[in-house]
DNA sequence: CACATTAATCGATAATCGACGATGTTCGAA
DNA sequence: TTCGAACATCGTCGATTATCGATTAATGTG
């Protein structure tokens, strides 16, 4: 596979692209784990899904600019994008505190 | 048609629908314009859409708890729903400042 | 080198979504 | 009472999305 993968520019993407994005509680998932800033492997991630389709989630919180995704051998490591993280900070830190309010019910 | 229009127990909306709701363009117009917590028509809001797709969007909000839709005569007011302002308020005053600022751009 | 691991990508399928026109209902006006 | 305006809903369409299994690529490991 390609050890370079796609990310956008982060101007290019419009919140109506983030938000959809996040629209889906697998997706709010990974984005609640990799909040903490730090790297992330699968495992990190326990959900009972085909690993193409977890692959298939992965790809498009990175292409709505969200996620970092790097290759290091044949292991891919993930984590919050830092100009998504600038662009759309107050969107991401309440986005993520209500879906800890709303797993903490 | 009914005069009274299904709106979802606050409760059992989830915050991954409401996110998906919101990521729409149209559908964060219409957001936009209701944030400010007035009644508002169709006129309001310049789309230039089909009458039915425009209804479409506006019940997708209103099946995400976001939106309060009142009959009166053949007339219907739209506004922000108070619960969802209640129950989301940090999410949706992140998600309208955006917007602003990507409007502003 | 052969083989297992990790994960992206491809191809298929089913479900969902956005858009539209048509229809039906309610109401206000002529 | 008949007409038109406003708007929800229905049926349909094409496009997108979610899911999967199979394939492929890269890299470890025996």
């Amino acid at each position: 596979m390609p050890r370079e993968l796609a990310h956008p520019d982060i101007e290019a993407v419009t919140l109506a692209k983030v938000l959809s994005a996040l629209g889906d509680p697998v997706r709010l998932h990974v984005m609640s784990i990799i909040a903490d800033g730090n790297e992330h492997t699968r495992k990190d991630f326990d959900v009972r899904l085909a690993q193409s389709t977890f692959s298939h989630h992965i790809k498009v919180l990175r292409d709505a600019g969200l996620l970092l995704q790097r290759m290091e051998g044949t292991r891919c490591y993930v984590s919050l994008r830092d100009e998504a993280r600038d662009r759309f900070a107050a969107v991401l830190d309440s986005v993520l505190a209500a879906d800890r309010a709303e797993r903490a019910k």
